[in-house]
DNA sequence: GGCATTTCCGAGTGCGTACTCGAAAATGCT
DNA sequence: AGCATTTTCGAGTACGCACTCGGAAATGCC
């Protein structure tokens, strides 16, 4: 699951309709924030366990103690609520990014991925959440489908930088074309965790994107 | 979308309720055949556009003329409906599948995958119908998840199989391990496919599978 | 305490869902 | 033509869905 050292998604219309333009703060002000960050973390787990169709106010409400209707005070429309937890789920995997731009050498690019898969694999459920929709996304009319272009396009440009600079430096095997190969890393990736995500103990997925790497780079 | 080379899936339960167990076959029984074919005609394409939650029975009988208990009188049952799909979809595969063992060598490998690709091109409903689905059946309870768990098994160690042979053979690049070879194989190419189906123009999946081929197998 | 504001919910709306039931229509062997 | 069987559907059931509405409770600045 690819990261997150790519641009920030946009913020975009994630405030639509009901919420407030006025800095105003009166009143139980400050649960807010606390409440809707609960929200999007059940949120998080519903769509993750059953997808964004399948996936309900009501079991989120259920989860976070609340009534279904005291839930749309928060997040008006359901994709109103996915999008912020798609942001949320950025936040997350930026923070955990160890280190974005200190280690350009071949065995920092492996490293570093390897690294993320290996933490990837206590997270089944970021990793559930993101497989599901990112599928989901590409069916009509699917409100994170933009969200997923958008992703998908930073992810492969950032890792084809990453490469190119690499290749420059003849660290990279002759012959490789850095788009190509910076797509590859990004589905390589996502197809293992989907087999991952069915049968944990078949597949590693960190071991064969080191394979993937190695035979990418040169063996400096 | 790996092939279709491996053993069938199982044809299982899909029978279930109200399906006759005598031969007898009166009355307009001619006709069954084909509208069942309609139906999962039908369904195919609903389910890959929608997914399958929010594909409805409405729609498909919509699109085949008739009725929705119409169509209930064929498929009992929505899962029954969807094993049907999937099932039809390995018969479509594994016909247009050109010849299973008749080249063993890398660049019949390489050929074989690589042309399966650019056909797959041609038919993005089958491809988003394999995509949103294999998704989708991580969540909980999915009636098609042990369909794709046993799919994969069988799609890895196909493909093991055919590496280690041409790992007999001193054709593939020292250090491979076939199973994580297989696994990467098969990511790799679902992976790829899930961003052309975002974005078809910008990623082509048969050049970068080739690629990946012709870093695993030895030039000859 | 007064009061604007935020937070929360019960009740309800309209719609879509898979699926049941019972019966009518079509079919083709005899 | 008779008739068992298959095919089809209209009507209905029970339920879940996102979302609306109007108001009640909680909150914290004055």
């Amino acid at each position: 699951m690819p990261t997150g050292r790519e641009q920030a998604p946009r913020q975009s219309t994630e405030r639509t309709t009901s919420e407030r333009r006025r800095v105003a703060r009166r009143g139980a002000g400050a649960k807010s924030a606390e409440r809707r960050r609960s929200i999007v973390e059940a949120a998080h787990a519903v769509f993750a366990e059953r997808g964004y169709h399948a996936g309900s106010f009501q079991e989120i409400a259920d989860r976070v103690g609340m009534s279904q209707t005291g839930l749309l005070h928060y997040f008006p429309t359901k994709s109103d609520l996915l999008l912020a937890v798609l942001h949320r789920r950025d936040e997350i995997t930026v923070d955990a990014a160890p280190a974005p731009e200190a280690a350009p050498e071949p065995a920092g690019l492996i490293q570093g991925i390897v690294d993320r898969a290996r933490a990837n694999e206590s997270l089944p459920g970021v990793i559930e959440l993101y497989a599901v929709l990112c599928a989901e996304s590409i069916t009509e009319g699917h409100p994170a489908r933009s969200y997923f272009v958008g992703r998908f396009a930073g992810i492969r440009t950032a890792y084809a930088a990453e490469l190119r600079a690499l290749q420059a430096e003849g660290r990279v095997r002759p012959g490789i074309d850095p788009d190509r190969a910076a797509a590859s890393l990004v589905g390589l990736w996502d197809g293992l965790q989907v087999q991952w995500l069915l049968e944990p103990e078949r597949v590693d997925v960190a071991a064969c994107l080191r394979d993937y790497l190695e035979l990418l780079l040169e063996p400096s």
